[in-house]
DNA sequence: CTCGTGACGGTAT
DNA sequence: TATACCGCCACGA
C-alpha cells in the first residue's frame, strides 16, 4: 500500500509537468520518475486517478504516438478531444507528431 | 503465497 | 505495417 503512495506520487508529479499542447509517453514518464522499464506502472497509476484530478493524464500516450484506449471507446474520443482543445494535432492515422513531445531525443 | 490482468515497450518474425 | 512474445510489477481474487 505504501508502495503505491511512494512511486505513484512521483509519477503524478512528473505528469503534472507536461505543458499544455505537449504530450509524453508512458516510458518517458517512467524514466523521469526513476522507474525505468516500468511503463506499465505509469498506466496503472493514471488508472487510479480520481475523476476530479488536476493531473493532466490525457497528455500521456504510448510509444507509437497514439492514445492507449480502444479506438471505439468513449475514453478514446474524450482524450482526443481534450488534447485537440489544448492544441495537440493528430494526423490521418490518429497519431501525434514528434514535435509535440516535450522530451524526445 | 500463486495467478491473471493491464491506460506499456522493445525485439523478432 | 501487423502479430507474437517476453520483461516489467502493483493489485486484487
Amino acid at each position: 500500500m505504501s508502495r503505491r503512495k511512494d512511486s505513484y506520487r512521483i509519477i503524478y508529479e512528473v505528469v503534472r509537468k507536461i505543458p499544455s499542447g505537449k504530450v509524453a509517453t508512458y516510458g518517458q514518464i517512467a524514466r523521469l520518475a526513476g522507474l525505468p522499464g516500468q511503463a506499465r506502472q505509469v498506466g496503472y497509476a493514471l488508472h487510479y486517478l480520481p475523476s476530479q484530478t488536476k493531473v493532466p493524464w490525457q497528455r500521456v500516450i504510448n510509444s507509437r504516438g497514439r492514445i492507449s484506449f480502444p479506438l471505439d471507446s468513449v475514453a478514446w474520443s474524450m482524450q482526443k478531444s481534450i488534447l485537440e482543445s489544448e492544441g495537440v494535432q493528430f494526423d490521418e492515422s490518429d497519431s501525434i507528431s514528434l514535435p509535440q513531445y516535450q522530451w524526445k531525443s
